[in-house]
DNA sequence: CATCTATCTCTACACTTGTAGTTATTATAT
DNA sequence: ATATAATAACTACAAGTGTAGAGATAGATG
């Protein structure tokens, strides 16, 4: 499946919090960027035509949304798509600049050691 | 400066082989799938127009075009807009995914061990 | 009840993107 | 010198995207 950027941002929102309806996610993003109720259900009802989406319950004329599709099965192939597209398929150097200028707490740096050796275990 | 991932993908050939010119690039694509020409020249006609490469010289009719922007300007705001668009700005998941499912090599681990040992030393 | 308001539905539009055909022009080969 | 091939320049178009207005309708409020 196929998400445009805006969808994919609302997607994130409703995986917060499914059950949503379009009112309270304009409320959410409007937080951050000025956006016209109309431009947001305008990506809710796309979301809902690609499946996305499904309609889950209805109180008046609102309508609450919750997802269909999981973040665990859109990931991976974006993960894959953006390394090929950036990076030409190479792994290393994309995690060797997050390392390097991304944010990492101690724990944060623990837990990827912890998974680097497992992985090199597994290649042994 | 955005570029689709056509004229990214096109890019990469030109950060390979600086001093390419059209029909040279359009033939390493077309080993990797079915592409006019046409097609091809377009992309490289917008990259040209968005100033992501330069006419860097010409033989006959032939034209050469030379990168005008690094992939060391490129690469960090669109890493930096991965993450958060797809992970909500959080690092940690995205860099444990490639860990777990991408290919490393024993070297690329160590190396990356090491760049995490580094990141400690500079938190304490 | 009559009005106001929130919400949904429908329609629209400009811009980008991937795609390629057509035409003009210059080299190259006979 | 002419025909052929290669290349560039220009034009086009459908699909997707971000954006939002207009109109319809159902709840809420006085």
């Amino acid at each position: 499946m196929e998400l445009s950027d805006f969808e994919l941002e609302v997607m994130q929102l409703f995986w917060q919090q499914p059950n949503s309806a379009a009112p309270a996610i304009h409320k959410m993003i409007e937080k951050s960027r000025p956006v016209s109720y109309s431009t947001v259900k305008t990506i809710i009802d796309r979301l809902e035509k690609k499946g996305a989406i499904k309609r889950s319950e209805q109180q008046g004329r609102t309508i609450f949304y919750t997802p269909l599709v999981e973040k665990s099965k859109l990931r991976p192939p974006m993960i894959k798509s953006f390394i090929q597209r950036v990076f030409l398929g190479k792994s290393k150097p994309l995690v060797a600049h997050i390392i390097q200028e991304e944010e990492l707490s101690l724990d944060d740096i623990s837990y990827l050691e912890s998974l680097l050796k497992q992985k090199k275990d597994e290649l042994k």
